[in-house]
RNA sequence: GGAAGCAUAGCUCAGCUGGGAUGAGCGCUCGCCUGACUAGCGGGAGGCCAUGGGUUCGAGCCCCAUUGCUUCCACCA
């Protein structure tokens, strides 16, 4: 076997490579096995005209960070992967193509759509999912789903008979929002404010008196930023409680251009403070005047046909645009005096968020869920803390929307989707709902019918998700099994589309919870803090960062320095720098490889002859793995691989590494080799287990290659705390070790060792336990300054005090420590840690000295600070003792 | 109009329930091609933790106010 390896990484191959062997071998795929404990994500389903974006990245390592941490951990962990139809997205794309093909929706009717939209999906479906490959996503991909499968269909049409039943779905005439061009109710929450600067008209209508007639003289003057639903006007209203306005209340007032009369009502939705006080009413396309023209019992006119011309009951207007017509209805109010005055204004539009155009509000038959009672549950799961949100401060986001919750409006006329199970009989008009067409009218027996033609708001089969990717509506074993789910990884823009719409349709269906906890993660803006967006152009790929750095090092950059919910920057530096680090492992396991020559047979642990290095690096390890998995555990994977990647790099690389390096050159004690290579090699091994949720490639390749018979680290133990290898005294020592070390480095620059030279430090001490670290043997470290090679020896001759001596080319120097430095500069940091010292000697005195400290803070904590005391009393002892020598 | 978040090194951010800012990456600077790694090694300079009060033995962290930025919700004609 071969071991040159490449100076640098390149995933390049690699990562397929690997991801096809995980694929062959099945480590993805789960079962029900009831000796073993599940663990289950379900993917937020990406769209099926989607292609990944950074979003998408972000939020599906954390998702197969998690899953793979938990498989290591010996749960039976399935991460349950699928696409999302995404109706008004998906068909708004298909629309888009037809017409560079020139056709339109409607040449191709229903089922000819449809057809292309299923050759759309299968054309397109995939692509997103190889790309989730590429990012090295653990999916159980035999499971992979479709919210218009077969199954999520049934689950849909269950959900949509069961809650009509429960008297919680109905049809109703509501203000719903219209999109006209797509043709389409929206919900509320897909409707986007955009501030635009507008008008303000104020118009007046002339009061009819009492005997008919039409005043010229009293008029009623008002203002309103959308002069054309003056045509759908059916009343004026005022506060009951104005003053100005008492006389006209009850009179009527003359609807221009229509002469249709107008009632003045009194209804104190009216603000008396907000303009002229008064408010024209009408009632088909304002939600607030809808609901003042049902308490007064107006009718509702719509004015507007679904294009947004203006229609039959528009008079002469009929036919215009609603901006056309607003035009000539200005003009004309103007020619008839009627206009006031026009005023700048400043107001918020709604807008369709897919297409950004003006969404109209207008009177329609729609479907709702009803939400009151639905919503229970949800919100008891989260006041409870039965279902966790993570970070906490989401739960506001949550509870604004739920104490505010208004019905769901679910009807679509759309064409891709969920086909309304509803059925309206050809004469009478009866509607049934049901799962298959009924083949005659309950009511009149009538034997034809005709479906209803809309479809479903696609997060209608979206909140399902969880539950009938298992195989709901049937009872099946995996349901019983996997569900409720473990963990929902998903961005914060969707709790109110998505996560809450889960949570009540699972208590309601399955009687319990969809999932634990909700673990949220902010947006991925570019470096300058910008969404990205398609029309900024500012998006990064991810493809394409994969391409160049490869999936572990963009991985690592997006779970690194973030915390959960809060917006990240994309910096290609931050990409760089994880590129590096794989490459510094890459290299560290080379080193090892090298060293190891041919792969050794293994070692035991017993008989090692452990040296104090070894004993540190593993009880730092030791460390880490149970710092590593609390972590994890708590869902703090940033601050988790943090800790792992400064082990990796700090610890073992730049200290661990260059410590041993004298026993792997000189090979003259068999045994200190031994225990070093064994060490190197273990540690290596636990660092890239408890790597590897974040990086999977890279630490499958060098796992694999360093020791031949293990198939596979994704489907190796995850390391676990040893109260065995805690070894507290080793790390003391080599922590002194290293503040000497550091210390030496420091005064060598001041000492012109002449480059490429080699030099031998050898430390005297008097004190016990410097000599002792420092016996550990010859222990290198490189580039101390100008020395090419340094050495640190005990001497053996000895000489008082503190010191260290040096051999350049031969000469040997005894230096004591105090000479080293600069005395002035020395001094200036002795009295620096004097005062600070005193600083906490202070501080710790005044803790311990109090009494409320005393009998409030844990007994450890008291200790903790006895301890301190003690340690600082010592320092500044110390301290005081070399600022004397000094100063003497 | 209502709500939430943010303000810490030049830049982007970590700092867990109040207990020493040896904070991280990048950048900058000085010295090094040292037998794993220049995608590297070693050193260094950068912070009255936004402002003003308060609670506490002790505040980057808790409370109040102020300023600036971001976001979400509601939408008044």
């Amino acid at each position: 076997m071969s071991r040159e390896l490449a100076k640098t990484y390149d995933p390049k191959g690699i990562e397929d490579r690997l991801y096809q062997k995980w694929m062959d071998k099945k480590y993805f795929h789960a079962e029900v096995d009831h000796s073993k404990t599940p663990f289950t994500i379900v993917i937020p389903p990406p769209n099926i005209t989607g292609q990944l974006h950074m979003g998408h990245a972000l939020d599906n390592t954390m998702q197969d960070i998690l899953i793979r941490y938990k498989r290591m951990q010996g749960y039976n962990a399935l991460w349950q992967p699928g696409t999302d139809h995404a109706s008004i997205a998906t068909e708004v794309k298909i629309i888009e193509k037809l017409k560079e093909e020139g056709i339109g929706k409607e040449d191709l009717g229903r089922d000819g759509f449809l057809k292309r939209a299923w050759e759309w999906k299968k054309e397109y479906g995939g692509r997103i999912i190889g790309q989730l490959k590429k990012l090295g996503s653990s999916c159980d991909w035999e499971r992979e789903r479709f919210t218009m499968d077969e199954g999520c269909n049934r689950a849909v049409t269950e959900v949509f008979c069961k809650m009509h039943e429960k008297g919680w779905i109905y049809k109703g005439s509501r203000i719903i929002n219209w999109c006209p061009v797509c043709n389409t109710s929206i919900s509320d929450a897909e409707v986007v404010y955009e501030e635009q600067a507008g008008h303000f008209w104020h118009i007046k209508y002339p009061v009819i008196e009492d005997d008919g007639s039409v005043s010229t003289t009293r008029f009623v003057e008002f203002a309103t930023t959308r002069p054309e639903t003056m045509l759908g006007d059916t009343a004026v209203a005022v506060n009951p409680e104005d003053e100005r306005y008492q006389d006209i209340i009850g009179k009527k007032l003359m609807l221009p251009f229509l002469n249709r009369e107008l009632p003045v009502v009194a209804d104190s939705y009216v603000d008396m403070e907000f303009g002229t006080g008064v408010v024209k009413i009408t009632p088909a396309h304002d939600p607030n005047d809808f609901e003042v023209g049902k308490r007064h019992n107006l009718p509702e006119i719509n004015v507007l046909n679904d294009d947004a011309t203006i229609n039959e009951n528009g008079g002469k207007f009929c036919g215009m645009d609603r901006y056309e017509a607003r035009g000539a209805i200005l003009k004309e109010l103007e020619e008839m005096g009627l206009l006031v005055r026009i005023e700048d204004h400043v107001h918020n539009v709604g807008t369709h968020d897919r297409c950004k155009t003006t969404v109209e509000p207008m009177i329609k038959q729609q479907w709702f869920v009803k939400m009151d009672e639905l919503i229970r549950p949800a919100v008891e799961a989260v006041k409870s803390g039965d279902i966790q949100l993570i970070p906490k401060r989401m739960e506001k986001t949550y509870f604004n929307w739920t104490d505010n919750i208004r019905d769901w409006c679910i009807s679509r006329q759309l064409w891709w989707g969920h086909r309304i199970p509803a059925y309206y009989c050809d004469k009478c008009g009866e509607i049934a709902v049901s799962a298959d067409a009924p083949e005659k009218c309950a009511k009149c027996g009538h034997d034809h019918l005709t479906q209803d033609p809309d479809t479903l708001d696609t997060w209608f089969s979206s909140a399902l998700w969880p539950f009938s990717t298992l195989g709901w509506p049937d009872e099946t074993e995996d349901l019983k099994y996997f569900y409720p789910t473990d963990v929902l990884v998903t961005g914060y823009d969707i709790i109110f589309f998505w996560v809450i719409r889960m949570i009540f349709s699972g208590f309601e269906q399955m009687g319990e919870k969809p999932f634990r906890t909700v673990l949220f993660h902010g947006l991925v803006r570019d470096s300058q803090g910008r969404k990205m967006s398609k029309s900024l152009g500012n998006g990064i790929d991810p493809l394409e960062i994969i391409e160049k750095y490869g999936a572990d090092a963009l991985r690592l950059t997006l779970i690194t320095g973030n915390a959960p919910g809060n917006d990240m920057r994309f910096y290609y530096e931050r990409v760089e720098s994880s590129r590096n680090f794989a490459n510094k492992i890459w290299n560290a396991s080379r080193f090892i490889m090298m060293n190891m020559g041919e792969p050794a047979e293994e070692i035991g642990e017993e008989g090692l002859a452990l040296e104090p290095v070894d004993k540190w690096i593993l009880s730092k390890l030791n460390t880490l793995i149970r710092e590593v998995t609390d972590n994890m555990d708590s869902f703090e994977l940033g601050i988790a691989v943090q800790k792992v990647y400064d082990f990796i790099w700090d610890e073992f690389c730049d200290w661990y590494i260059e410590m041993v390096k004298p026993r792997l050159y000189n090979s003259d004690d068999q045994a200190s080799k031994t225990a070093a290579l064994w060490t190197l090699k273990n540690v290596l091994i636990d660092a890239l287990k408890l790597l590897h949720p974040y990086m999977p490639f890279i630490t499958e390749e060098i796992f694999c290659s360093l020791q031949s018979q293990e198939e596979s680290i994704m489907i190796s133990d995850w390391p676990s705390y040893r109260q065995e290898r805690s070894f507290l005294r080793e790390e003391t020592k080599i922590e002194t070790i290293k503040e000497a070390v550091r210390g030496i480095r420091n005064v060598r620059t001041e000492m012109n060792v002449s480059p490429g030279r080699k030099a031998l430090v050898y430390v005297v001490s008097e004190k016990e336990e410097i000599m002792d670290t420092f016996t550990e043997g010859k222990l290198f470290f490189a580039s101390l300054a100008g020395a090419s090679d340094v050495l640190l020896q005990k001497d053996k001759e000895g000489i008082a005090g503190d010191a260290v001596s040096v051999v350049i080319s031969g000469a040997t120097l005894y230096i004591p420590f105090a000479e080293l430095v600069d005395i002035a500069q020395e001094t200036e940091r002795l009295k620096k840690e004097e005062k600070r010292l005193c600083g906490e000697l202070a501080r710790v005195n005044g803790m311990l000295g109090n009494e409320r400290f005393l009998s409030k803070a844990p007994q450890s904590k008291i200790d903790e600070e006895k301890g301190k005391l003690e340690k600082y009393t010592q320092m500044l002892e110390q301290v005081k003792e070399r600022l004397s020598q000094l100063q003497g």
